[in-house]
Order: C-alpha cells, then sequence, then structure tokens
DNA sequence: AATTTTGCATACTACTGGGTATCACAAATG
DNA sequence: CATTTGTGATACCCAGTAGTATGCAAAATT
C-alpha cells in the first residue's frame, strides 16, 4: 500500500461555509500519513467502474448544490440525493471543497471543449460568435445542474485560505474562466476589425453578454410543459438579442 | 411593558443554512412570550436615533453578505464588520432570516423607487427604457453592497420552511421582483407596439436584459484606480449594448 | 478455498454558529 | 439622587455538520 506525499492540512475551509476540525486529534499534531488513506483515486485512476461511480457522486453533488447551494448543501444531503452515506461520498472525495473543484473543473472542460472549435475554428467571427452563443444556451439546457454549478464558482467568493494544492486547483479554474471569456472577446474583437460589429469595447461587454447567458442558470428550470420547440425559443431569442447589441 | 402577541416559532430556517435551537429550552415547551422581549423595533419606530442604529446594522450586513454570501455569514462576523457582537444586532433583529430579509426589503423599495416613476413616466418607450437600464447600472455602482444583497435574494434557494410571518414578508419581496421586472416588459411591449423595437418575446427577454445588470454585482468591484469617467464608461456600454439588442 | 482489496455503511468526534439568558452601563426620568 | 428604560456585551446552550475511525460484505486476486 503506498504511502502517498501528498498530505497537506485537510479542510481548508472555502470562504467560512462552516468548515470543522481541521486537525485530526487534540494529540497528533500536524498529523501526517494517517494511514489507511480513505480518499481519492482508489484503483488506478482510469478503472471504468470506479470513474463511473465518481461520476454519480459528483451528478449527485451537482443537483444538491443546485438546489441549495454550495455553502447550504451538506454532504449528508449529497449522499441523500445519491441515495446513500456519507462514507461513499468520502470514498471518493477528501473534502467537500474538493468534490466541488472537481465538479467546476469537469464543467468548464465541458464549456471549454464546447466553444474553443468553434472560437478558433472557420466563419466569419459574427456567424462563430452567434454559434458561440447558441452552444452555451444548449449547455446550460442540457446540463443544468453542472452549468449552476460552474456560476456558482464564478461567483464563490474565496477570501478564505485554501491549502496549497486546492490553490493550485483554484488557480487553474480561473485560468479556464478566463480563457473561455478570452474566446468571446477574442471573437468580438475580430468582428470589430472585420466591420461586422460597431466600435464597442469587448473586455466591457463580454461582461453582460456572459451574464445575460449565465443569468439562465439562476431563473431556467425546466419544466414538464416544456418541448424541444420552447428551449429553440429560449436560445434563439437570447441570440438574436445578444448578436444585436453587437452588429453595426 | 406591552407584551407582543406576535409570538410564533423563531428561527424558521432559509434554505438549510445550519439553524440552531428552536425551542427555548428543554422545559418551558412552544415557549410563548418569554417576556423582556429582545428583539425589533425598540422604542418608537420612528425613533431617529434608534433608527440610525438600525441602519448601521443592516450596512454592516450587507458589506458582510457581499463578501461572503449569505449561507456563509456568520452573525458574529456582521457583529465584527459592526466592530460589536452578536447583541447589538440580535438586539436589533430577531433572526438572521430578518436581518436579511430587512435588507433586501431595502433593495427592493431602493430599486423600485428609481425605476417607477421613470417607467410610467414621460417620454418614448425607448428613452424610458435606456433612462431605467442606466438608473440601474447608477444603483449597482452606487449601493453595491445592497445590490448584492438584492441579486443573492434573487437567487436564494428558498426550499426551507419558513415561519408564517417569514413567508408573509418573503411573498411581498417576491412581489415587488415580479413588479421590478414588469416594469421592463410593460416598456419593452410598449416599445414593440410604438415601433421603436423589433418584434421580439420580452417575457423572454427581460431575463438577459436584467441578468446582464446583475451580473455586475458579480464582477464589479470599486477599485482605487477607478473614476467618474470610467464608471459612465460601463454604464454607456451596457445602456447601447441592451438597447440595440431591441431597436428595430 | 483463503486472502486481500474494494466499496461502501455505521458510529463516532470535535467544533461552528444560531439563538437565548442575563448582566452592565448610560441616558433619560422622577 | 434614585429609578426606570434603552442599548449592548458576555456567557452560555445545543443542533447541525465536516471529517474520522472502523466494521463488513462482495468482488477480485492468489
Amino acid at each position: 500500500m503506498r504511502d502517498d506525499a501528498e498530505n497537506e492540512q485537510r479542510g481548508g475551509r472555502m470562504s467560512s461555509d462552516g468548515g470543522a476540525a481541521n486537525r485530526a486529534r487534540p494529540a497528533a499534531e500536524t498529523s501526517r500519513a494517517p494511514r489507511r488513506r480513505v480518499g481519492r483515486p482508489p484503483r488506478r485512476d482510469d478503472d471504468p467502474a470506479a470513474e463511473r461511480n465518481r461520476w454519480e457522486v459528483l451528478r449527485a453533488a451537482a443537483r444538491a448544490f443546485m438546489q441549495h447551494g454550495y455553502a447550504s448543501t451538506s454532504i449528508d444531503t449529497v449522499a441523500d440525493v445519491l441515495g446513500a452515506t456519507k462514507g461513499r461520498v468520502y470514498y471518493y472525495y477528501r473534502s467537500k471543497a474538493d468534490l466541488f473543484f472537481d465538479l467546476h473543473r469537469v464543467a468548464m472542460e465541458m464549456n471549454l471543449d464546447a466553444i474553443r472549435p468553434i472560437a478558433t475554428g472557420p466563419g466569419s467571427p459574427s456567424e462563430r460568435l452567434e454559434r458561440m452563443i447558441l452552444a452555451h444556451v444548449k449547455l446550460v439546457l442540457d446540463e443544468l445542474p453542472l452549468q449552476c454549478v460552474s456560476v456558482q464558482g464564478v461567483q464563490m467568493h474565496l477570501a478564505g485560505s485554501t491549502t496549497p494544492t486546492q490553490r493550485k486547483v483554484l488557480d487553474r479554474l480561473i485560468e479556464a474562466r478566463d480563457e473561455y471569456e478570452r474566446h468571446f472577446i477574442d471573437v468580438m474583437a475580430e468582428g470589430i476589425v472585420a466591420g461586422e460589429f460597431r466600435d464597442c469595447d469587448p473586455r466591457t461587454l463580454v461582461k453582460p453578454l456572459l451574464g445575460a447567458l449565465n443569468w439562465m442558470t439562476i431563473w431556467y428550470r425546466p419544466r414538464p410543459g416544456d418541448t424541444e420547440e420552447s428551449r429553440r425559443h429560449i436560445a434563439h431569442e437570447h441570440a438574436a438579442f445578444l448578436m444585436r447589441g453587437l452588429l453595426s
């Protein structure tokens, strides 16, 4: 049983979400290597069965966080949504923050994978931007829980201290967020140069543009009565509205 | 000392923010009339000095909630921002939820007072809408903490049970929110009828429009280097972007 | 078949944080 | 000066919750 070296003070609280005990015991100060590690990838990271189980935990967490928000969601609630107990959650994730980070990472990867090829691909800037907007809306409609978490991550008030490794993960997330924004800014700038868009300030306007899209995660909730057509309506109204704000 | 009749089970939790003991003591079940009431308007409600003190508590709470979010802000944190202790907070508010509700109420009143006269006043629909947008942006720039709370209120996940009176207050807040949205929808609809705006769906488009504006509370933070000019820049870029999305 | 490892559930611990009871002090009031 | 009343600080209670230790059945491995 390999004894992993990456043992740092666990439980670094995010913001101040009512975190609990940091040290494992009053006795063993700065307890390192608690043997019998209980978190993180069990077997090889790419064991398909294990990966599916992790994924189920992630989905349940996303649904729980969507409904109550990160800070107000207890691990027990996540477990309830899972139809299991804390044991299962903590088997795959060492802390609530790690769970959230991984969730955010998955969401950001999904978003970037959808947007990047369009932004850097062929087509006029205005065509590409419209496709990017439609793709974003589709993501929100199709993967609402994940997108809600993604937006919560953006808003997350991370004044609090995080552990060094958490900090590193967090930095990657912020980087991903910036890349996402930059794709939009770049295409907007290209469109201005090409004369398709009016002369405006992309760095400022990217905020309301993405804000309008992200806001969907706040108000949109799938309802029994909504059809493929109603979703298409929402998508196209949004796209038309936002595109026209830029066109010259 | 008048013994108030409006004593209901206190501490109705919002969402599930880690609420605590409901009953005052294991002994006195359903303790009613705890004598020596400790919350709510002390003297006459309009005592100017008392009102100023309440206001200070509100401002401190707004700043704290802006920084950490409602669920992650403890009453002790609010007290710290105040430079006081819990005693002072609980002297003016019976619970964290009440504090938040009052804060939200103040914010919504401020917003409605700014928007209503414009929406129902003179001028063409497009002129009015632009003034409404600029007014909203100005509110965010000038009263950021309050507006952050206001937006948090919109997002707030209130699955949890609230006490009957809290529920009544909450309903008023939701009503205020709806009125706010309706003012925008109405002016947009008028603009379409007048031919100033293209044929679109105001009930759908009000979401991205207000979303774009509300998003400012997420990304905007006053910085030393920002001048009256930079704020005007933000306001006008937003207004131009959103107006052009509607104009025919 | 025997043994190890995986994948959880169960039963804790420690600590946070909402809310309460009560005391201390100041300002009005007599 | 004595007394009441507004104002807040202090000390406490207790439920909820992050995280831990450990037990235990099934699956994998030998």
